[in-house]
DNA sequence: TTAGTTAGTGTAGTTTTTACAATAAGCAAA
DNA sequence: TTTGCTTATTGTAAAAACTACACTAACTAA
């Protein structure tokens, strides 16, 4: 066992995504700062979940802790997007006034990688570190601390990008999902509304989505068909095409 | 005037990649060690164009100044693609004896923030901070310093993928190019061919691309029709296709 | 003048995309 | 049991895009 010494230069900041009947969300954390002296709070805002990496750890499994540390779950999808270092990035007062309240520099220059990830809404720990955890809808997303604003709009462009380019939209849905809950994945993240049947006919096309003997239960209407996704086979099937988008 | 401090954990390599008739290039940087007691070469190898960030400056600010010192140019395109921090990334025996050689301590762990750059292949000097500096054809860059090859593989996913998505390859061509010659940048990049007519008609759809009142001159055949491309048109009438390649 | 080289163009068959609406299957309430 | 409510599922015709394929035009050099 290694001590995990901590590394101050480098952190990794986890946008975590979360779907939910119609409504894309975001996973945040609550920081509130309390005056030591009488225990009254200075203030209180919200981050994303982030924290420094280990000596010995690489980004990806520093990604990975934190992610296991919220959900208790090992294999989410995660992926890098881009990394942070402005140099003003940790200088507004609050962000000063909180590192040096956990007893960092305040005036070291932090570089912080982003990655964000996909689940379905449920399955994480309320607390995380002591702290309060919770879902918010994306519209809803404002004034988060330090530069993590930024680096939610840039994890939210990068992951409309994936999202059409990539089927990753089974990422945020259980294993078991129906073809509407799909185009309502698509539909909400990418803003849009689509045709249901032309929807359909894509969606036949791929070879990597397979219906299961198995329909929706409990519904008031007519129950439709599960599906599930292999990646196995999404990999070995995906080509590139000559594409570019007009 | 701010000093230029230099900042020892954070760094930016830049693949910069030129394309000169029908091949794709890299630019490199010899790296030699001498011995400092006989001047004798211990070894010699090439790495990615790459230097630590200064504490006042952002990530893209020091990409910027890499690519100005090596071409003396300034709006080159630029794109952040992937940063690397493993542990062992600076840990090969001939890395430590350089970063030692250098006055760098060879344990700090360092994170170096990738960028790739788009160039037509000239215009650079051949030095760079004393050393040699060359373009390498991609299919002979073999046995970089440091993890350098990795990041420039990685560099190579990112730019086809960004190529296929998104209309760069005017990027690696002088102002004015030929048809034909944008076919190549792409049949290079992406190692198909692809059929002139077909991909004249597909051209023929982009909007921002302008044929001239000029022809090709100099040539021992018949001369072809100049073209170029304007980057705000591009801008302004791009959109986002719900796509997700097969 | 001729030979050599690359530029430039059209068409028919096929596939993909688009727009659009009626029926089927389950549950709940009467 | 019947009726009503709700969502699931499916096809078609017209337009657009893609594919495969070969000849003529324009220039230079010899």
């Amino acid at each position: 066992m290694t001590a995990n010494t901590t590394n101050n230069t480098i952190s990794v900041d986890c946008v975590i995504f979360g779907y939910d009947s119609g409504t894309l969300n975001v996973l945040l954390v609550e920081r509130m700062l309390k005056d030591p002296q009488n225990d009254q709070e200075v203030f209180s805002d919200l981050t994303l979940a982030g924290n420094h990496i280990y000596e010995h750890e690489t980004l990806d499994e520093a990604a990975q802790r934190i992610l296991f540390d919220l959900t208790g779950l090992k294999s989410i999808y995660l992926e890098q997007f881009k990394s942070f270092a402005h140099p003003d990035r940790l200088k507004r007062p609050n962000d000063q006034l909180w590192l040096s309240s956990q007893g960092r520099n305040p005036d070291q220059r932090i570089i912080t990688v982003g990655y964000y990830s996909l689940l379905a809404s449920h399955d994480i720990t309320l607390e995380w570190k002591g702290r309060n955890v919770k879902w918010q809808a994306i519209a809803d997303v404002t004034d988060l601390a330090f530069d993590h604003m930024e680096i939610f709009h840039e994890a939210l462009k990068a992951l409309r990008q994936k999202l059409i380019h990539e089927p990753i939209g089974f990422e945020l849905l259980p294993t078991k999902f129906t073809l509407t809950q799909l185009q309502q994945v698509y539909e909400t993240i990418l803003g849009t509304t689509l045709d249901k049947r032309n929807f359909r006919k894509k969606v036949a096309k791929m070879k990597y989505l397979f219906p299961l003997d198995e329909k929706q239960k409990g519904v008031a209407h007519k129950p439709a068909q599960l599906y599930t996704f292999n990646r196995d086979i999404y990999e070995q099937t995906k080509k590139e095409l000559f594409d570019f988008n007009i």
